[in-house]
DNA sequence: GTCTATATTGCGATAGAC
DNA sequence: GTCTATCGCAATATAGAC
């Protein structure tokens, strides 16, 4: 039985437990950078959040970047995937547009820490980064624009900019991250729900 | 002549001249702000955009957060001015609604980088500070609920839940300081015009 | 009112023992 | 892999000459 095969079949446990102490440091980055933005944030605030000292930061994160950079990936990832759920259901457009836009009001509100920090601090990433995150906001509106298509083929949207209204539908979604509070007047079904009857009064044709 | 008959009658030139500094400087720091974000942007930046020492801002301004706060109060009393505006026009609901949409939406076209600095940097304001913003901000959408009251007494509009409609017809135009590009597909009179259109349906009782 | 120079603090990142 | 200690630098704000 050769090293690597030990390697692959049973990873020792000092590896188990530094793939979690990097967790709890990306969640303790999402708590700070959320609290009080990351240019705000120090790295000692991280490393007291995840229980280690400043130092040992760097052996799960190169940079303070590259942790927001991990949350920014996550964040928009999880976004996409909730969306493309959302709008790969069967049904007819309308239904589809409603799920879509429902599933994405809502998640910001579930989610509103990752979404503010995801949605405000993306000029603190490298330019590659950010690159790397604006391809996936594109595919978020794509999946919008898609779903507007069919309703306009099929009769059941009217629609005179196409690419505006996708980006409006969406607008609406992310400022919730910006004002939802738990214990609030609305629960985040309730904002789902009414969020999807606004966006279906913007395209319905009638 | 007294001195201060002189002073009040005709302020001496170096108040004039201090008067422009302590703008131009307000400039730099909004050009800064909205290139690097508050805590990216150091006060030598700032004092280098303004041609002056660093130490010289501090005749104008007592802190960077001073800074921060007159721009983020400067902003958001024109937004409130803009849509308070477009408000008290005479006409149906309609007709104000529709104004005050394309007023809103607007500006965050135009005035993107204020609008930017101003929604984006509330975070770095003092409490106190961010409490008087709070204000502003209650006060805009106060005025698009009344708007949406006298629709509502008039049988134009039917609405749902009004505070939250009145909260997403707002989305709709804060975003748009995020994407909008100059030289972009859309000019600001178009995404006016678009989001209007789009604020109607979502209210109008057909 | 503006300047140069500096006090003071905090930052991100690294060194080296264990 | 984590720690303590520290480097080197940049931050905000102030001192004092002009």
């Amino acid at each position: 039985m050769t090293e690597e095969h030990t390697s692959a079949a049973a990873p020792r446990r000092r590896n188990v437990r530094g793939e979690a102490t990097r967790a709890r440091v990306l969640v303790a980055a999402l708590d700070t950078f959320a609290a009080q933005g990351y240019h705000g944030t120090g790295t000692r605030d991280i490393a007291d959040a995840a229980g280690i000292s400043q130092a040992a930061l760097y052996v799960h994160y190169a940079t303070k970047e590259e942790l927001l950079f991990q949350l920014a990936l996550d964040g928009h990832r999880a976004v996409v995937e909730v969306v493309r759920d959302a709008a790969e259901q069967d049904g007819t457009p309308t239904e589809r547009l409603s799920a879509v836009v429902r599933a994405h009001s809502r998640y910001h509100a579930v989610s509103r820490k990752q979404a503010r920090v995801v949605n405000l601090e993306l000029g603190a990433l490298t330019r590659e980064h950010r690159q790397e995150i604006s391809a996936l906001r594109r595919e978020l509106e794509s999946i919008v624009r898609g779903i507007l298509v069919a309703g306009i083929e099929s009769g059941d949207f009217r629609v005179i900019d196409l690419p505006l209204t996708a980006l409006a539908l969406l607008s609406l979604g992310f400022d919730v991250c910006r004002w939802y509070r738990d214990g609030g007047t609305w629960t985040a079904d309730e904002i789902g729900e009414r969020y999807q009857e606004m966006a279906l009064n913007i395209v319905r044709n009638s």
